[in-house]
RNA sequence: GGGCAGGUGGCAGAGCGGUUAUGCGCGGGACUGCAGAUCCCGUCAACUCGGGUUCGAAUCCCGACCUGCCCUCCA
């Protein structure tokens, strides 16, 4: 298996620490609002990564974190009038609620910085004694110059970020690059006593405070999205490696950022589309297809047409289904077997779910063609353990039966030939997101909303 | 100013040295009460520009131009 690492900037062989299992660390969101497009290609993304090293038989473990501590936190909260870490952790159930929406699979864990106080002060505790960090009143902050591989991420050197200018200055640093570990507390603001006065986390530390106590100072994978390699990932190799001297991750996974109308989606720029608001209007599925048909590393423009697009495939997706699973018994299927080899080499060459899609695509085409039946469904459903798009309502439910007893009346004033009215009928029901398709012999229906 | 990622047909988006993906759209046909799904046929001089390497480049190298992101909080 291939991966694009960042650091490397090539795509490089896949071989974990140990034979077999895959640590994983994706940065969550800071939850100060509700989850948008970009935090859902991030979650959906990873989510399909990892169901794909479950399928291909490694032992997985996915952390990703919440981080429930911030200035962005207390700053909004402040605004509103609230408790900070009562609103960080009430968007933070609200973000798993919407995750949960589009099926992503909650992560091995999930923790959150203040319920690592303790090992986040160990953590900073270290740097202090190892020289890396000084304090600074209450603070404490991390000494850039002291680690020469500062920069190594973002491929950049200090001298270079520095004449980029635009760096906060503070007459509590030593050097502008230096970053806060622990931040004194201001009257109000949530804090834990530590060894420097009361105060709480900076930025980036909880992460590797995290990463490092659920899985070991070397992980596999570290993800997260293009706008954390600077500064974020690349503060958290420096106070990590730091620590510890071992490389804290050997592969790097950043998903693009999420654009609209040309531009990033961003808070500041106001132009988000939140996951709850377009779930109103979308199955999670066809959101699902439309990460999956573009590759994880490239920005993604979203827009309207984008979804509609996406909405189509899963149509036709869940049509082809529909229409197999209906179909004559097969038990052999040796073009499914040609096209699980497919798939899987695209997932493996850089994580190309647009191509493995391609691939799912045709072999619906030519599944057709060949008139395959039930393995064909089958296939599709041993597909769907990574990609999650097919349809999960065929068991019995008052409501599908209702919709079966209403199509069943329609086709009966269809033999009466009573077309205005069962063409009534089936506009009142695509307007519901039912669709009713006519066939020869039966009249089969999906959901499509 | 520096770093990174890109610039492919009407649109979306693969391909990364030789066989002109795929999906949508569009035109025509079969099927159908109609619609849809499905099938068949067709369609659009596609590879930002300029050099170079090569028997051969969208694909490799050099140089321009353009776009986005990062260098300040952001997934």
């Amino acid at each position: 298996m291939k991966i694009y690492d960042t650091l490397r900037g090539e795509k490089v062989d896949f071989k974990p620490v140990h034979e077999g299992r895959v640590g994983i660390y994706v940065c969550g969101p800071t939850t100060y609002d509700y989850a948008h497009v970009g935090h859902a290609r991030v979650a959906i993304m990873f989510d399909i990564f990892r169901r794909f090293l479950e399928y291909t038989g490694y032992d997985v473990v996915y952390v990703s974190n919440i981080t429930d501590i911030d200035d962005k936190i207390i700053n909004k909260a402040k605004e509103r009038g609230e408790e900070p870490i009562k609103m960080a952790h009430r968007y933070a159930e609200e973000y798993m609620k919407d995750m949960k929406s589009l099926r992503v699979r909650e992560p091995n864990i999930v923790p959150r910085a203040t319920r690592h106080i303790d090992e986040i002060i160990k953590l900073v505790q270290t740097l202090v004694e190892k020289g890396y960090a000084y304090q600074s009143g209450g603070d404490v902050y991390f000494s850039v110059s002291k680690f020469k591989d500062y920069g190594k991420l973002s491929h950049r050197s200090i001298e270079e970020m520095i004449a980029g200018a635009r760096v906060e200055v503070s007459d509590k640093k030593r050097e502008p690059l230096d970053f806060a570990l622990w931040k004194a507390a201001k009257p109000g603001e949530p804090s834990w006593p530590s060894p420097w006065g009361s105060g709480r986390p900076g930025w980036h530390i909880e992460c590797s405070a995290m990463s490092m106590n659920y899985l070991g100072s070397t992980i596999d994978i570290h993800g997260g999205g293009a706008d954390l390699i600077f500064p974020h990932h690349e503060n958290e190799i420096a106070q990590s490696e730091a620590a510890t001297g071992k490389v804290f991750a050997n592969y790097w996974m950043h998903v693009g950022l999420v654009r609209f109308e040309k531009e990033k989606m961003s808070k500041s720029l106001g132009n988000v589309f939140y996951v709850r608001e377009l779930l109103k209007k979308y199955r999670p599925e066809v959101i699902r297809i439309m990460f999956i048909n573009s590759h994880y590393r490239k920005p993604f423009d979203f827009s309207l047409k984008n979804l509609e697009d996406s909405k189509i495939i899963l149509e036709k997706i869940w049509s082809a289904y529909t229409d197999f699973k209906k179909g004559k018994k097969c038990n052999y299927c040796d073009l499914c077997h040609e096209y699980e080899e497919k798939i899987i080499s695209a997932l493996k060459d850089d994580f190309n779910t647009r191509k493995a899609m391609m691939h799912y695509l045709q072999f619906i085409s030519e599944a057709r063609e060949k008139n395959l039946g039930v393995c064909a469904a089958e296939f599709m459903e041993k597909m769907d353990n990574i990609l999650d798009i097919l349809p999960k309502e065929f068991g019995k439910s008052m409501e599908n039966e209702l919709i079966d007893l209403i199509v069943e009346i329609r086709n009966k004033l269809r033999k009466e030939r009573k077309y205005d009215l069962s063409d009534w009928i089936r506009n009142s029901l695509a307007k519901m997101g039912i669709k009713v398709e006519d066939e020869a012999q039966r009249t089969k229906w999906i959901r499509i909303r």
